[in-house]
DNA sequence: GCCGTTTTCGGCCCGACTGTTTTCAGTCG
């Protein structure tokens, strides 16, 4: 079983988090930590990069020393150096620092002189006061910490986008209402349009700083307000979401934009390319020694440092700086781009509207053309189609077409992939289709490389289209199925099939880092909604922030191509 | 630990807030 990619990185950053409590050089510190975000973000697994005699010194921020350590993971699994570590420090102090207020410094000095080294030690000395007692501890400390050991046992997770939007709509609008109010917006992971959201960052420029922050921690569904300055506030809901607040200069609104977006490893790749050129980046501007030369638009800010404009979903430090550089970053594409939908259910299976009324609603959203594709018969659950009901939905699908103009509804079918790789419903129906949307449902805990197998032989049917769902992940509810995703690419790209980013907010598979292998491998991919019931149509700007996360322009896009283009593509030779 | 149009040493992004202190360390984003 070769090592992925996502083990090595997870070695480096627990490496990094127990060489941060011994009190390590923390510019080794982020070495490491930089190290484990390059691996994690490779389009390629490691161990057949080192197969084929890579040299890993060549990647950004790994030298001889990481390049070896990673060579020895690979090899054997381990890594001497963390195992060393962690016999002298207790793994859990890693996750003690991750509770707030606690931080590298205090566990070490809690492990020191109490010898905590887990939740369940550190809730005890507190409840004893003890911790109040240690140099730089105090009662509030020690209450804040008490508070959160009793919270841990409740569940703790990133929300999807969707969620954010739920809470985060609201907040800008209330906040709109306080006197004094000009610009408001969330940025962070939130308009990096990240597949899920840990808290939600929100800036405001206005004319009564203080008057903003009362009526920001005034908000109803405000429970605790956690710290609250001048310019910057941090509450947490009633649900458990943090909610930041900053308040900036009008003057500043690009370069805390700029700054408050990130992410983080974008921004020091920014700041350390205006170093270079003798100028420094706050979130207030961009300065020659005292003068501000910049700072009134984010354009203004990343033309300081010699960039063009670098969108929101790119910064995520994966090559966008190095690409600003170069004059290649990407068109991306956008909702505007999309001319229909190719994944969606009626009432036959186990959506809620008929065809007719999902058509209309693809129409007056302006789309050329919907792809019904209901549930193949396996999926007795969602009442899946027989050949004679796939038969009776096609012939309806002619007599509607004929009632559009400049509407085509498409025929299409969800297939299931059986056990065997064979497809749910015999060829001389599928023939009869426009496109299949080919999907599993069933055995999810087959091992990578029969689940791979599986998947690619299913592709080898020639009325295979596009692959629907390709991990099963459903955020915070199911773990993704183990596929060789660079396997399923290639061959994908061999036969003529393509991949789906599934634009369910729960969903969102393909990931950003599949969409950017997709680029890199020149796969094209649908977006698609998945839509059960006509407002579900709605869901494609999610997909299409997941499809721009992954550098996506509108050309590797199936569903940016008119009707003709795109049963032409359709058509596997 | 990495890196180099300041290249093999000496840098490495930067500021706000809190709780602890009597001027600042630690944490956080």
């Amino acid at each position: 079983m070769p090592v992925h990619n996502s083990e090595i990185a997870e070695k480096l950053s627990r490496l990094a988090e127990l060489l941060e409590i011994q009190g390590a050089n923390p510019f080794r510190i982020r070495a490491y930590r930089k190290a484990a975000q390059t691996i994690e973000s490779l389009p390629h697994h490691v161990a057949s990069m080192l197969a084929e005699g890579a040299d890993l010194s060549e990647l950004p921020g790994i030298g001889k020393d990481l390049a070896t350590k990673i060579q020895e993971i690979v090899e054997t699994g381990h890594l001497s150096l963390l195992d060393q570590i962690s016999s002298q420090l207790p793994g859990q102090l890693a996750e003690l620092a991750k509770i707030p207020t606690l931080g590298p410094k205090r566990v070490k000095m809690l492990y020191d002189i109490l010898g905590i080294q887990d939740l369940k030690g550190l809730a005890k000395a507190a409840r004893a006061g003890n911790i109040r007692q240690l140099h730089g501890f105090g009662p509030k400390i020690e209450a804040k910490i008490l508070a959160e050991t009793a919270r841990r046992s409740g569940r703790e997770q990133r929300i999807k986008i969707s969620t954010a939007e739920e809470f985060g709509e609201p907040i800008l609008d209330y906040l709109q209402q306080a006197k004094g109010m000009k610009d408001a917006i969330i940025a962070g992971s939130y308009r990096r349009r990240k597949d899920t959201i840990g808290d939600l960052d929100v800036l405001v420029t206005c004319t009564h700083a203080n008057t903003i922050m009362d009526h920001f921690v005034a908000y109803d569904e405000v429970e605790t307000v956690v710290s609250k300055g001048h310019t910057r506030a941090t509450v947490i809901l009633r649900s458990g979401l943090q909610v930041d607040l900053r308040v900036v200069p009008e003057e500043s609104y690009g370069a805390a934009l700029q700054y408050f977006t990130g992410s983080k490893a974008h921004n020091i790749a920014v700041r350390s390319l205006a170093v270079k050129k003798g100028l420094k980046i706050n979130e207030y501007g961009v300065f020659r020694g005292e003068t501000r030369i910049a700072g009134r638009t984010e354009k203004d800010v990343y033309a300081q440092v010699g960039l063009r404009y670098i969108e929101p979903e790119l910064r995520e430090n994966w090559g966008e700086v190095e690409a600003g550089l170069h004059h290649a970053l990407p068109d991306l594409v956008t909702i505007h781009n999309i001319r229909g939908d190719l994944h969606v259910h009626s009432k036959a299976s186990d959506g809620h509207f008929s065809i007719k009324d999902m058509a209309l609603a693809a129409q007056a959203k302006g789309y050329d053309y919907l792809a019904i594709c209901d549930h193949s018969q396996r999926v007795t659950i969602a009442h899946g189609l027989d050949a004679t009901r796939l038969a009776a939905q096609i012939e309806e699908i002619d007599r509607l077409n004929q009632q559009f103009k400049n509407f085509t509804i498409l025929k299409g079918a969800e297939v299931d992939i059986l056990e065997d790789g064979s497809l749910d419903l015999p060829n001389d129906m599928l023939t009869q289709l426009d496109l299949t949307v080919c999907a599993i449902h069933y055995q999810f805990n087959l091992t990578r490389a029969k689940q791979t197998a599986r998947i690619i032989r299913a592709m080898d049917n020639p009325y295979f289209s596009i692959l629907a769902h390709p991990t099963g992940r459903m955020i915070n509810e199911r773990e993704p199925y183990e596929v060789d995703m660079e396997q399923i690419m290639a061959a994908a790209l061999e036969r003529g099939c393509f991949l789906e980013v599934n634009a369910q907010p729960v969903r969102l598979d393909l990931t950003d880092l599949h969409c950017k292998m997709a680029k890199e491998m020149g796969v094209k991919v649908a977006i698609s909604t998945d839509a059960h019931r006509t407002t579900d149509l709605e869901f494609m700007r999610f997909g299409v922030g997941q499809a721009r996360r992954g550098w996506l322009e509108p050309e590797d896009i199936l569903n940016t191509f008119f009707l003709t283009a795109l049963k032409k593509k359709l058509i596997r030779s």
